[in-house]
DNA sequence: ATGAAAGCGCTAACAG
DNA sequence: CTGTTAGCGCTTTCAT
């Protein structure tokens, strides 16, 4: 069997130097037709068991793999789909990615990820490398592309997209109520008693973030107290907004006894202000973040926040887009955020 | 220039309601041959300028995107490089992707990430899809895949891994001296008057952790004192060990005025549970962590740790891969560990 | 049940 | 300078 051991002239050696196979060096070898081996590998169709084991036997000693990047081809399928994400190194996004994987593990779908940095053009860029590789669908995790460019985007293929609300024949979004998760966390704090809570605003475009501020607005109107906007201070939702936004709130004069950051990323950065300025959480004043990221519970005292389902929000979108994709998937439940008490916030 | 408003009966619409144009389609609206449509796209020779503007023209107009597994299929080369991390949600890991992502931006050459999640089976599964895409080439973050088994992969294509020192024709490895980070950290510590030095270490199987604990221990003999092995404690490089370390050491009794973690998510998960037991860091007990995560910074106090530079990492992976590939990038220089020296250690 | 042949979209000889 | 043609590896009619 291991007689005709000078290969075929044809086989290459691409940068390795073992040969690689295709199906038709499987059929010379197992003495069949290509077809044959198709079927045999698709399942596609009948086989008469003595070719069967004669091609799984050329397979198994030849160590052949499909190509899929001919199968795509034929079909017209790529089976891979684009994640545009805007920072791999966040930990939020990390875990809606980590989701996302979950769900397409087994589906032979596999995702290629890349990063658009908050930077509409890069965005843009990248998705189009995407497509020019025919993903057969795209997340969209947030970002600064207009709804119209996603619009357009999904005459392509199909779309989800995270962070804003959309209608569209092959689009679906999802959009969590961060109003009401802003009003849960503002509720917390007014319920225990808090009456001067200071706040650490997101980037004033990014809705996500607004609307956490108008819940918060919403659950101060509820309980009859008065915002103070001179209390309110611009983060950007990384740490070091937070480091920025907490010292111009503790230079500004006015009192507080709670800041509600709009993220825990900014909470940490806010943490980190306090404990060097000597103010204790929560004894002195009470911190709440928002998202529930991997250090919150970390940090020292344990952050309380608001929980956002990220790893469910993932499976979510996969689920979206494979249904899309025409897979049925049954139920899809919408995630919903909570709140998550630890130790930095205490009653007033 | 509209008038031939209706397309070609050939033309498909794959999921959405936008045709997918291909070269002949543009050769057709511009009236040459498919050949001059692929020189012109690909600048691989001259072509009359009349022609070239009518072939830009209709490739404007239509929209066209040249398709990349067509292309690859008929080139012999995918343009994608398969990335087998172990935990999209690591935080160091993320920032060696990043790095990586940096590097080959403008190459052409795209990523696609898949996790192993510290699983060897899995790992050769992921891997064998990868191979399935036809990658031009791996990169291997850490892991469990054995040397042999990296060996037979990189028979396919160019394989560059973290963690281990392996010599083959199609691989390069990059191992950082650990040996070395530990015996930084140690010597910090050492230097500044601590002589009962507690460990948390890392899994016991992992190079990296073990590495680190020699130069530990190095450390201890350079300066003649010696390790006490019973407050050297397992954990297994997350958060949870190190409390769970953290919690034996303190209950073993034996007393000691530093902690060396083997990395800062053990740092972290150290450093709660003195939170919580009330043991102030660094007034009581130092706490040095090795990493550097981007949390490290926020902890309070900032964590005192060792630097691996895991955004170069990732850099020179993807350099050392894309000079195996045939694209020289002249010099590759290899990062080095330093010490941060923050505000979780003392004097003793 | 199986083989022959066409063709997915593209590039690269090879002729003109 | 430009068009014709032969595949890249695969799936899938269409005959047999």
């Amino acid at each position: 069997m291991a007689a005709n051991s000078k290969f075929p002239s044809q086989l290459v050696f691409p940068s390795g130097d073992k040969p690689i196979v295709t199906a038709t060096d499987v059929a010379r070898e197992a003495g069949v037709s290509i077809s044959t081996v198709s079927r045999i590998v698709n399942g596609t169709a009948r086989v008469a068991k003595d070719k069967r084991l004669a091609v799984e036997a050329a397979i198994a000693r030849m160590d052949y793999r499909p190509n899929l990047q001919a199968r795509s081809l034929k079909l017209g399928t790529s089976m891979i789909i684009g994640m545009l994400t805007q920072d791999i190194e966040s930990p939020f996004l990390a875990r809606v990615i980590r989701g996302f994987e979950e769900a397409l593990v087994g589906t032979g779908y596999a995702p290629i990820i890349v990063s658009g940095h908050w930077n509409q053009k890069e965005e843009i860029e990248r998705v189009g490398l995407l497509m020019d590789r025919r993903i057969d669908g795209l997340v969209v995790l947030y970002g600064d592309l207009s709804d119209s460019q996603l619009l357009e985007i999904s005459r392509r293929q199909p779309v989800v997209a995270t962070g804003r609300r959309l209608e569209g024949e092959h689009i679906r979004t999802l959009q969590l109520d961060h109003e009401q998760g802003g009003y849960i966390a503002a509720s917390h704090l007014l319920g225990l008693g808090h009456r001067r809570i200071a706040h650490i605003s997101g980037p004033p475009l990014h809705t996500d973030a607004t609307e956490r501020y108008a819940g918060f607005v919403r659950a101060h109107r509820e309980y009859g107290v008065e915002v103070d906007r001179d209390i309110v201070f611009q983060g950007d939702f990384l740490e070091h907004g937070g480091v920025l936004a907490m010292n111009r709130l503790l230079d500004c004069g006015k009192n507080f006894t709670a800041v509600f950051a709009s993220n825990d990323q900014s909470a940490m950065g806010a943490h980190l202000v306090m404990y060097r300025r000597g103010i204790r959480v929560p004894d002195d004043v009470s911190l709440m973040g928002f998202d529930d990221i991997p250090a919150a519970a970390y940090l020292t005292p344990p952050l309380t926040t608001v929980r956002q389902p990220f790893f469910e929000i993932g499976l979510y979108l996969a689920q979206s887009l494979l249904a899309m994709l025409g897979h049925d998937l049954g139920e899809l439940t919408v995630p919903s955020m909570e709140l998550v008490i630890r130790e930095s916030v205490k009653r007033c």
